[in-house]
This record gives structure tokens, sequence and C-alpha cells, in this order.
DNA sequence: GCAAAGATTGTAAAGCTTTACAGTTTCTAC
DNA sequence: GTAGAAACTGTAAAGCTTTACAATCTTTGC
């Protein structure tokens, strides 16, 4: 194995000059620095990161912390993270919630304190009061994407607008029957979204001065089969179904759509949908929707973490209150329109 | 920072006790063990990872390579191989080779010299020779996902049996103008399959003495949006549109039953489309397909890395090519059925 | 009760880098 | 040509753990 002192005997030069000139530091003479460059080439020569961290306390790695990660949503954000990072010279270290509390606190606990990482980044998960302390004594930087934290910082959209923007959008083509399908908060999950988009669909139909209906209201766990079951049963009385329905995500939109055609019903001749999240899929199903640019919500979470650790500033390790509204777009497509004169 | 100094002193034992106490190896007396679990307890002192990387040259870390994240396969390989690993007690760090040529080096050369990872899987890449040789020299064992690796172990299913399986449910229905939509290798990506599920496509043909049209063949890249114009394109003629085809993957699958819906055509009824994979979504679609168990080949991946390190038998950790083959199952749904006699 | 074997414990080195500090060389201005 | 400043370079410590080896304690068989 070739190590610093191999360069440095090959370049004639001490392992500090050969550390200098490696990580691009003043204080290295213009022939020294090409030296140590062509030794370390001809060696093949890279940095043991185990003692570059052990040296210097900082890991150029990042923690991602979601709770799913074959999901559409969870996935785009981690690729928009991943690309960032690469980009800034980081690492990213995945890990995952779906194996239980035991795990979480696993997570919680050794990831930090075993000086794996530098910094995390959560998508969809809210902190507890104990894990945030633990992270911020260590001086640790979290960004949270997907929901306000309360006590760091963290990217979301405004989830109760986006319910009434989508629900708003139903209104203004005509219709009074609207219903909605709402995300369910799982065991393991933090999701919060759920309730505060139902209650921007709420707060619309009030404005409106439209019924309410409770069975219009159903929970389904974000998924195609779900939406398509909620949907369905929704639907499928033709004594009380509304006209529109909102969908708490395009994965339950999809499944609404499926649900709608396998009763007969066409859309949006007889039934409109609108969604939320843009999802790639969501263009070839004409399905309407409020894009939310997952990946690029990702990629300034990333950001946000790095210009924090390269700042200098050692203030910014510390974690405070900080919410960026991120921005939604209205999409809409073929699945939404004025109901057809019956 | 409480380090193992700390633990020592409190537990009134020395730090080669409490590092044996901690790994639970032998030679510690039960009294003096119960001392130091409880004197961590209390400081909440956990080993930094990299003082151990460094001491023990290893870093309990897989290094993952996949060419996109954000797609359905290659997030479920990830899941599948993430849980198993956790299960394990290793982490594991995420590379994506979507940065271009440069990235992929920069990949291959300081991953693995800067002792990340004990391990590399990949996904759906093939190395070329200098890779893998420079893998082998380090006594890295890699495991491939999605395809034989020349020279190292892999898991991949039958590509060419599974195009050929496709292609002759299709012809059991009584279909005679068979069309195919196939993958096509993009420039970063190393996918072979395409080839070979047409290949298979292709022999089915032959061995049941049908008509082979190069229109009826066109390419694509995965994605729904692919399948989708391609599946237009070849259906949009009438004069010579294929009844019946196979897509190389579930979401072109999903595009093909678009565009043919788009054109007016009925699908089972006019249209037959198989596809491969096992997308969640394919059963809200009635896709029949060709499934592939994603999620379970990621995990076995990562099982079989971490039993060749752990074995203890060095030998192991040299790469030998060794294919596993993945069964496959043919999933029949509402997509496919013989021709309505028009 | 004692010698030998076995179990337990401690000391110190090794693993590889970064970097503070001190020492040396080179340059500049006069 | 020289003093002083500036730039460069080297030595050695620090970072934190594991583990070989040596030393000590405990047990066992007689």
């Amino acid at each position: 194995m070739v190590g610093i002192i191999e360069v440095a005997e090959r370049a004639g030069v001490s392992t500090a000059t050969v550390s200098r000139a490696l990580n691009g530091k003043s204080h290295v003479s213009a022939r020294a620095r090409e030296k140590v460059l062509k030794a370390a080439q001809e060696l093949g020569y890279v940095a043991s990161s185990s003692a570059y961290t052990l040296a210097t306390g900082r890991s150029k790695n990042i923690g991602v912390v979601m709770p799913y990660i074959d999901r559409w949503f969870f996935s785009a954000v981690l690729d928009g993270a991943v690309n960032a990072l690469v980009n800034r010279g980081y690492d990213v270290t995945l890990y995952s919630l779906s194996g239980g509390p035991a795990s979480r606190k696993r997570v919680f606990e050794d990831l930090v304190l075993r000086k794996r990482v530098d910094g995390v980044l959560t998508v969809a998960v809210k902190l507890s009061e104990s894990e945030l302390k633990r992270l911020s004594e260590l001086q640790k930087p979290i960004v949270g994407i997907g929901g306000p934290i309360p006590g760091a910082r963290s990217i979301s959209i405004d989830d109760e607008g986006a319910g009434r923007l989508a629900t708003q959008h139903l209104i203004s083509l005509g219709h009074i029957k609207v219903g909605m399908i709402s995300g369910t908060p799982a065991t393991e999950m933090d999701f919060h979204q759920p309730y505060l988009r139902r209650t921007g669909y709420q707060e619309a139909l009030l404005d409106a001065n439209l019924d309410f209906d409770p069975k219009w209201v159903a929970e389904a766990d974000f998924t195609v089969g779900g939406g398509y079951v909620a949907a369905k049963q929704m639907l499928g009385d033709p004594r009380n179904a509304p006209t529109a329905i909102y969908c708490a995500s395009d994965e339950m939109g999809f499944g609404a759509i499926q649900a709608a055609r396998d009763l007969g019903l066409r859309v949006p001749q007889d039934i409109s949908v609108i969604a939320m999240d843009g999802h790639p899929m969501g263009e070839f199903y004409g399905l309407s929707t409020i894009d939310q640019q997952t990946n690029a919500q990702g990629a300034r979470g990333a950001d946000m973490l790095v210009d924090i650790l390269e700042s200098g500033d050692d203030k910014l390790l510390n974690n405070v209150e900080q919410l960026t509204t991120w921005p939604i777009d209205l999409v809409v497509r073929s699945s939404t329109a004025r109901q057809a004169t019956s």
C-alpha cells in the first residue's frame, strides 16, 4: 500500500510538503508542487480517508436519512442531493428508517457520534427533541426537506397553500362536489404534510361556501394502490360521489384515474383528478398536478449544508430554526376540466 | 468529545480492555465487561469510525455504484441492498455515474484507494478491464447486479431467456405480427441486456417460423416517455402495425399502453403489450410482465458481499468470475390476450 | 499447598494523515 | 552587499483506536 511517505521519498521532499501540495495549500514552491504531483501520479497515490478524517475531524461525507428509498419522491430527492454533493467533493452515506425504532435510534446515535458524517440531510423526517439536541451538541448541522423542522433549517413547500391551490383549481372549473384522497402518516414516518394539505383543501371549500361531506375525504398510503382503493370506494356510490378529486400525491392520482376508468367513468368528462408532486409519469397520463421540483429540492438542501460546512464560520454549525419556503407550480393537463353537461 | 480513554478511566480498566469488551472479544472477565458497558453507556461513548478504520483496515462500509438513482429499477435494487446491509452492520455509500467519464474515473480510483469501502456493489455497470484490475489488486471484492461481469461475481437474470419467454407468450396467444421496443445503451451506461433481450425475441420468432420486420423493432431509453414515442410510431401506420409488442421494461410498457389508447386502440383487444421488470405499478395498469424481484436481487448481492468479507478467508477477496442466474416469473395480466376477431 | 496451565489485563506500537512551530532559503530594497 | 521580510520546508505531535506481546492473576490437578 502506497502512503504519503513513499510519495515524499520519491519527490525528495517531506511528508508535510506532500500534504500541502496535494491539498492545494499555499506555501509550496511551484517546483516542489510539480515534483509531488508527478510522484503521486506515478505511484497512484490517494490519501487514506480515514487518516484524513482522524487528523482533520472532517469526513467530507453527508448522511442522508429517509424513511423509504424505493418510492419516487424519495429517490428523486436523493438523486438531486447526490449529484449536488459529488460536485462539491462530498460523499453520501444513506440511511433508511424503515427498520423500525431500534434502527432509527442507532442511526441518530451512532452515525453522528462515530464521526462518519459532517452533516445530515433528512427527508420527510421530523426529529425528536432529543435527536435534535444530540446533533446540536456535536455541532453537526442538519437540513430537512419536506416539512418544517422545529429548531433546524429546512426546506418545504407551503403544503396548506398547495392544498388550497389544487382545490381552488377544481372549484374554478365549476365543481361543487370535491373530494380528497389524503395521505396517512405511517408509524415509522413523520410526514406532517397530510394534514396541512387537507386543511388547505377544507379552507378552499369554506372560502367558496361549498358543502363538505366527510365521505369525500379518504386516507391512503401515498401509493398507486392506495389511491386506487380509496378512489374506487369514494366514486363507487353513484348517489353521493364527488365530481372532482384532489389527491395528495401523483401516485395516488394515477390510482384514482385508473379506479375511475374501471368504474366506467371518463376522465375528465365525468370526473376530474388533480394531484401533487411532479412525478415524471404525470405527463403521460395527462395528470394535472402541483409540481414541486423534487430533484431541485434535494440539490438545494445539499448545497445549504455544504455552504455551512465550508463557510469557516463555526457559529453556523449550530442548528437554528430557519424555513426556506419552496415555490410550487400548478400544471394543468388533461385530467381536469369543467364537467360535461349530462 | 468522549474517547476510549475517558471510558477506561471511568470503568477503572485499560483502553485495551475497553476495546475488547465493546467489540465482544473474548479474554474479558464478566465483571470487567459489565463495568465497561456501564461506563460507555453513561458517557454515551461510540468508537470513532475513522480511528477504527485506520487501526483495522476495515470500514464496514459498502460502496454502491449505479448509473441512475431516481429510476425505479435502480432505487429498488438500492433499497434491497441498504436494508440487507444495515442488518449486517454495514453502511452504504452511494455513487452515481451520471456525471460522465471523469466522475466515473474518480469513483473507481479514489473510492477504493481511499479505503472508504470494504467492497463494491455495482448495478447495471460493466467494469472495464483496468477498473477490475485495480479493484482486484486492492483485494476489494465486487459483486455486480443486472448483467454478468467478466472476471467478477455477478447476479443476473437470463435476459435472452426472458426475451424469448415474453415473445413466446405472445405467440402462444396467436399473434403473428409481434413487435419489440428494445432498450438502448446510453453512453454513460453499460447495459448489455438490451441486445440479449432482443436476441431472445428474434429467436422466439425464428423458432415459430414467423416473419420478422425490422420496422417492428424500435429502440427507446427505458422510460415511459421513450416507450410512448416508440410505440406511437410503430402502431401509427395501420398498414403494417404489429398486433403485439414486447417492451424491454415495464415503464416503456406503460408508455406503449398509453400510446395505443391515444391512437384509439384497445388493449388487449386490438393490441397486446407485455413488458418486463415487475414494477409495482404494473398491477394497476394490468400490464403482463416478466417479474425479476428487483429488491431481492439487491439484498442477495449485498449478502454475497458481506459473506465474503466476513468469511475470514482472504482468498475469497480476489474477484473471480461467477454468475448467479436469478429466476424470473411470467406474470400474465390483462394487457395480453388473443386478438379480438375483427 | 503448589506448580503449571489458562485466563485476564496492561503497555505500547502501529495505522496514516494534517499542521503548528521552528528553521532555512530566497527575495527585495536600499 | 546586506538586513529584513517573505516564502518555503521539515520535524514531530496529535488524532483515536486495535492488538501483539508481556505481565499478572486465577484456577486446577495432584
